[in-house]
DNA sequence: CAGCCACGTGAAAACGTTTTCAAATCCGTT
DNA sequence: AACGGATTTGAAAACGTTTTCACGTGGCTG
């Protein structure tokens, strides 16, 4: 049998109440405090968090759903919120979609009835839609991905620019046939795509662009396909670090090298970028402080739910490396 | 106010008995079932998992402690945690610790007062000792890192043989002086260096070994102070992913190249070592399989109390890449 | 046709806490 | 000496479920 409050009551000669207000630092003399402590450890007495839960309608729980813990930009955003939720006596539950709408909706429900006190997530794009019509009673922060406009908290980078950014850098660089890859289930890459565009249109080149599975191999299928059919980008770029990676390998299997065949950049300043050839240039994102941002905005929006709704832009840094430097001009005509 | 399980009866025109066993999969005829799914519908309901827990006595939450979730080993391990929690309609807590035994006591103690119903767990050497001695009343499955012999469940990958492995091999390019890292928090880094000793005398060769925390950091600056000391091994091997990457980039910082002036090779096969120069040479460890199978034990525990403790060994597999070939010989003498 | 069993149902207890409320005690003030 | 207020305490209700138990109904069996 476990030992509950009752049986502490009991050992320590008073009332289950004055346990209660024990554990809870509530008005306790200093005599009957230590009475219970010491009936505590005699009893090994374990809280149970369930029974807590139910009758304080707290669950001290943050819900965290991302598409893949093992995408980098992920680890360390679940790392950042994990440490704030340490910080505040609070638990984590980790929740993974592969992007997958039906999971999405099975976590969110599953949310619900958890009661948590916050939710941290990463919608995809056909999600992200239907969240403006729902309904929860705990806050939602939006991280990474975006939702539809001011329905919800949200903490992001600034992706248009950002990734106008990476293209001014490219074309600074004299590359003018710009390959475009990006996600087709988030709404970041969406806006890394209208970044992209928008910047190329602003320095008259033609785009080149395919949205893809944010996935390293539908990133690599699809370079070396182009490649095999004779196509042949000065530069490419790509919306995340998954892509990045599917890209630097199908360069690395057709026998290009970055950047003298072909410039290469992205986003996503994960571990191995700096390692690779003369170094990958990037986008790179402040990960743990969007983490940091995100618990921040919870805790706000729970202190004050009225607040309106916010939207914080955390500034992205290029990183720049050989792999997008300028290439010497051969006889090729600039268009 | 939040509707419960008495609203939907009430709906539904029956007793919350019925209305639970509707959730539950009781029996409840056909009839009442479809006015009870009509009043949940109507009422969006959603249960509360807290009461439920507290009734029922079954938290279905998988507890998941290690170090950091930033080291590849353990996002890949908590993603199969996932999956499969995900397969048992479960969720999962993830603990970091940083390799904190306060942190860790804190995260043991959390899960007791959870009432989770299995842990899966990768403990700090210190802690480990202590664990023989700690009782929990639900299954400990220890993951990459052994406790007490015999005390508790574990899935693990032979650690001293895949250190000899490497060494056999590293030796067989003819590499003599192999330098040997190894994290000093964990039994496992423990028993690789035992792997390699073992060995290295085998082999007749001396060997040349150094503790330290963990990180990318305490390698390269071990590494980094070494050589401007003067030393140069023929070969470095360390025992984990974190190490590895310290080492590379010591190396690469000290323009030294891969196989050319130093030999490296390492456990854990992260992505990034296959891209870097000529690829490096590591033990690769099941770790999705670890996962699943710690899952698994944890289950078969709660079936089986009393079955035999039972440690799960898998197999690990060397991949060679350049970085260990065998350099030409050069005047120097083999000893 | 009597008896039995299987089945579906509801009333009420139980899970282990926190919280509300009222009672009791103590202190200082008038 | 009496009163008011603050402070500490305990009894009991409440949180939202699941589970136990007993009851009623209907179909079978003998």
């Amino acid at each position: 049998m476990t030992v509950g409050i009752k049986d502490v009551a009991r050992v320590a000669g008073v009332s289950p109440a004055t346990v209660s207000r024990v554990l809870g630092n509530g008005p306790v003399s200093d005599d009957l405090r230590q009475k219970v402590e010491a009936a505590i450890k005699a009893t090994q007495y374990r809280p149970n968090l369930a029974a807590r839960r139910l009758r304080s309608q707290h669950s001290r729980t943050i819900g965290l759903i991302v598409s893949d813990i093992r995408n980098p930009f992920f680890t360390t955003l679940s790392r950042a919120v994990e440490d704030a939720a340490y910080g505040a006596d609070m638990r984590v539950v980790l929740c993974n979609t592969d992007e997958n709408p039906a999971r999405e909706a099975m976590y969110l429900r599953m949310m619900q009835e958890e009661r948590i006190t916050g939710l941290i997530y990463a919608p995809t794009r056909t999600t992200a839609e239907r969240l403006g019509r729902m309904e929860f009673s705990f806050p939602v922060v939006l991280v990474d991905r975006m939702g539809p406009a001011g329905a919800h908290d949200a903490v992001t980078i600034d992706n248009a620019s950002a990734a106008g950014v990476l293209v001014d850098h490219l074309v600074g660089q004299g590359h003018r046939r710009i390959l475009g890859l990006f996600g087709n289930t988030s709404s970041t890459a969406e806006l890394r795509h209208d970044g992209y565009a928008a910047a190329m249109a602003r320095h008259g080149l033609d785009t080149d662009v395919r949205f893809l599975p944010p996935t390293a191999e539908a990133a690599e299928a699809e370079l070396t396909r182009r490649l095999a059919a004779g196509a042949r980008p000065d530069a490419v770029m790509v919306s995340n670090g998954l892509l990045l990676l599917g890209l630097y390998r199908a360069a690395r299997r057709a026998g290009l090298e970055s950047p003298r065949d072909i410039a290469i950049a992205g986003f996503d300043n994960e571990t191995w970028t700096e390692l690779v050839g003369p170094g990958l240039t990037v986008i790179e994102q402040p990960v743990a402080e969007i983490g940091r941002a995100a618990m921040d905005l919870v805790f706000e929006r729970l202190r004050t739910p009225d607040m309106a709704r916010r939207q914080v832009v955390l500034a992205a840094r290029l990183v720049v490396r050989g792999s997008s430097a300028a290439r010497e001009r051969t006889a090729r005509p600039a268009i």
